[in-house]
DNA sequence: CCGAGCTTGTGCACAAAGTCACAAGCATGT
DNA sequence: ACATGCTTGTGACTTTGTGCACAAGCTCGG
C-alpha cells in the first residue's frame, strides 16, 4: 500500500502508544497541529527522537508547521494495529485480575473485556466488572469467538506456564504476563511481561545508589 | 569497603531483579551451586549476558563450578540495596490501589506496606489487605515515621503530578507510577511508570507485525 | 514573487547494549 | 604433580539506540 515499510526499532515501538496516548489527549482539546519540540515536552522525551521516531511511520509532518493532530493519530493507530478493538480475556479472578477487569482505561483504549476466567470452582460464577467468571473449560471457545484475542496471566507465579500453554493452544497470539515467573512460547506468539515487584526493586537500587539513574526525568 | 566500585548499565539494573529472584527460588531448594549457563535459562537470557551482568557486582564466582547460591544472593541484595525492607505507601484507594494493598508479594519480596491514602473522605478509613485508608493529610508524618519510603501512585492519571508533588513534598525518595501521565520530579528522586494499556499497545504492534519482535522468548 | 522564519527529516558521530570466543583458573582423579 | 574437563571473566566486535546539526521545504506577509 505504502511502498517502503521499513522495520520500526523495537526502542520505538516502546514509545509509539506513549506518543499515542499523547495525541488523543491533544485531539480532545481540539489542538489540531503539534510540533515534534511540544510533542517531545509531553512525552519528557528529546524532540530529535520523536521525530526520528515518527519518520518510521511514514513522512506525515509539514515542515514549517508541525504535525497534523488527526491524520497522525490516524497513521499511529494504523501502524500499531489499534484500528479495531482487540478484546482481552484475563485468566485469574484474584486480586488483581478483579482490578484489571474492573478497569475502564481499557475498553477506552481498544482492549475491551471480553472474559474472566479461572480454574477455581468457587470463583466461576462471581461477576468481575460487567463479566461472569467463567471455567477453564471454555477458554477455547471464548478465545475463539473472540479473535484476535490477548490473554492476560493474572495467576500466582507456578501456574503460569501452564495458563499460558492452555492460552496458546486456545489461539492467542499474545500474552501479557503478570505472573513472577518466566514462561515460553512459541516464536510467532508475542509475549510481554509486567513484575510490580521488580520494579520496586530497581527504585531500590537507585534509591540506594543515589545519582540519577535512567529512572528519572526532567524537573520542569 | 570493595574499592572497585564501577557505573552498573542501567539494562544490567534492569535485569538483576529477575536474576535475584531466580536465586531465592534456587536457595528455597537448597541448590548451592550454579552456573552462569542454568541461570541464563532460567531467567532466558544469554548465558554470557548473565556472567557480564554479574561482573558488575564483583568477582564472586568459582571457575569450573559456579555461582555460590547464597553467597550471590547475599551479595545480589546488597547490590540492590534490598538488604533492609522498605516501606510502601500506596496513593488511590481504588481498584489497583486495593489490589496492591492485598498483594502479598510485596511483604515477601522486601516491600511491605505501610499505608494507604486518598483523598475521598469516603474511603478514608475503610480497610483495605492489613491497613486502614487514612487522608492525604497524614501522608507526611508516614512517610517521615517509615523512611525511606517508595511511593505509588495509583490514583487517576490527571491527578499524577498533583499527587508525585506531594510524595516528594513528604520525603519520599523514589515513585512508582501506574497513572497514564507523564509526572516530573527532581533529579534526585527515581521514578518508574507502569502502563498497562501500554504494554497491550506494544503487543498489539507485535500481533499486527507477524514477525517476531523483541517480545518473544525461546520456546523449549 | 520573494524573503523571513519555522519545523521537519535525516546523515553522522557517538554511546550503550549484546554477542562471541577464548584465555585464565579451579577442582578432581590418577 | 599434573593432565583433564568444566566454567568464569573479559577483550574485541557487532548491533542498536541517541542526539546534534543542518539542509530541505512549507507558510505567510509584504
Ligand atoms: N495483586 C496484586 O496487586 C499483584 C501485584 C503484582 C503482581 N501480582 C501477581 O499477579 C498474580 C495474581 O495475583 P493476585 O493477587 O490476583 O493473586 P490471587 O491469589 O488473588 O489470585 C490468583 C487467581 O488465580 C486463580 N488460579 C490459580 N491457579 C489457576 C490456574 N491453574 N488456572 C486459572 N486460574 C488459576 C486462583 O483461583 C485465583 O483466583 C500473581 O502472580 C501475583 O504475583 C499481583
Ligand atoms: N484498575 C486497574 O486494573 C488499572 C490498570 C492499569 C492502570 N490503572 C491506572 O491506575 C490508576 C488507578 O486506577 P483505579 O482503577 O484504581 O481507579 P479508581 O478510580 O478505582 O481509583 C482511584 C482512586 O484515587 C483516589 N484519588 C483521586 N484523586 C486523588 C488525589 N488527588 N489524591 C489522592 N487520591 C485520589 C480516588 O478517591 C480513588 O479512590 C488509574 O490511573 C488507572 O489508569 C488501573
Amino acid at each position: 500500500m505504502d511502498g517502503h515499510a521499513r522495520r520500526i526499532p523495537d526502542a520505538t515501538v516502546a514509545r509509539l502508544p506513549e506518543y499515542l496516548r499523547i495525541l488523543i489527549e491533544l485531539a480532545e482539546q481540539r489542538i489540531g497541529t503539534v510540533s515534534s519540540e511540544r510533542l517531545a515536552e509531553l512525552a519528557g522525551v528529546n524532540a530529535a527522537k520523536v521525530r526520528k521516531d515518527l519518520s518510521y511511520l511514514g513522512t506525515y509532518g509539514t515542515r514549517g508547521v508541525g504535525y497534523d493532530v488527526d491524520y497522525l493519530l490516524f497513521q499511529m493507530r494504523q501502524a500499531l494495529g489499534v484500528t479495531r478493538d482487540c478484546p482481552v480475556v484475563v485468566v485469574g479472578a484474584g486480586n488483581l485480575g478483579r482490578a484489571l477487569a474492573n478497569y475502564a482505561g481499557f475498553s477506552d483504549r481498544g482492549f475491551p473485556l471480553a472474559a474472566v476466567v479461572d480454574a477455581d470452582e468457587a470463583k466461576v460464577g462471581t461477576n468481575v466488572g460487567d463479566v461472569t467468571v467463567r471455567p477453564m473449560s471454555d477458554l477455547a471457545e471464548l478465545v475463539r469467538a473472540n479473535q484476535p484475542v490477548i490473554g492476560v496471566i493474572a495467576t500466582p507465579g507456578p501456574v503460569a506456564q501452564l495458563v499460558a500453554d492452555q492460552l496458546v493452544a486456545a489461539g492467542v497470539t499474545a500474552i501479557l504476563n503478570f505472573a513472577p515467573a518466566l514462561v515460553s512460547v512459541p516464536p510467532n506468539i508475542s509475549l510481554r511481561k509486567v513484575d510490580l515487584a521488580l520494579e520496586l526493586q530497581i527504585l531500590s537500587f537507585y534509591q540506594s545508589h543515589r545519582e540519577s539513574g535512567s529512572a528519572s526525568r526532567g524537573w520542569t
